[in-house]
DNA sequence: TGCCAGGCCGGGT
DNA sequence: ACCCGGCATGGC
């Protein structure tokens, strides 16, 4: 069977039983991309406190983020976990959004993607799969986020090694892929939701699982 | 109770 | 070029 062909089977399988993810639940490119850095390795749901706590304190803008003290800003964020840490991270990913792009995130996206993606792993605390999440969800473009559910569920189904780099796995989805943002930004999602759900480290719920006898 | 969560950096081999 | 310790809260 052509790789195309079976990496779509693959996705239809998933939303099939999973039905349409409605990714990314953010109200603005800027509200995604403060999202991107407080989910890094961080459960959702504790970002979502955190995302409440800067509206209710009126902050959930570029320049109104940068000009709060890094302590107040990590107090504001401290249920998202690594919170000084993440402080630091936000503050440098806003003094490049408003250093240069003038406050408006959404500039990089009519950038080369590439371009736009080398910009954002220039900031201190962007790593790949946080800058592939900010081009696809937040400015709308073709780049495959290829995160630990990705290799996890590629590699127990024999599509890599679970050695794998994540250029390499993201590389895997793209070859693969027609270039469709909203094909990878569905895929993602749903890759996400079988490793909450099925695909686990420790305790995978093979059986069940929306994946289970598709690959041979 | 321990495991897990939509990673990344910096320093050491 | 890899490997590893550190970073931290909250749900199950």
């Amino acid at each position: 069977m052509k790789r195309q062909t079976l990496f779509l089977n693959m996705f239809s399988a998933m939303l099939d039983a999973l039905g349409p993810s409605r990714w990314w639940p953010a109200d603005s490119p800027f509200e995604m991309a403060v999202g991107a850095i407080l989910t890094q390795n961080t459960n959702w749901g504790n970002v979502e406190r955190a995302i409440a706590n800067l509206r209710q304190a009126g902050v959930l803008a570029p320049r109104s983020l940068f000009a709060l003290p890094d302590d107040a800003l990590a107090e504001l964020i401290r249920p998202a976990g690594y919170f000084r840490l993440k402080a630091r991270r936000l503050k440098n990913l806003l003094a490049f959004v408003n250093g240069e792009l003038d406050g408006d995130i959404a500039a990089l996206g009519r950038e080369d993607m590439a371009v736009a993606r080398q910009r954002l792993l220039a900031v201190s605390g962007v790593g790949p799969e946080t800058a592939d999440s900010i081009l696809l969800y937040g400015l709308g473009m073709p780049s495959f986020v290829a995160d630990a559910y990705t290799a996890r569920i590629s590699s127990r189904h024999g599509l890599l090694p679970e050695e794998a780099g994540y250029d390499e796995l993201r590389e895997l989805f793209m070859d693969a892929l027609p270039r469709d943002v909203s094909l990878y930004n569905e895929f993602h999602a749903l890759l996400v939701r079988v490793g909450n759900g099925w695909c686990r480290p420790r305790a995978p719920r093979c059986e069940t699982c929306p994946l289970a006898g598709f690959f041979p």
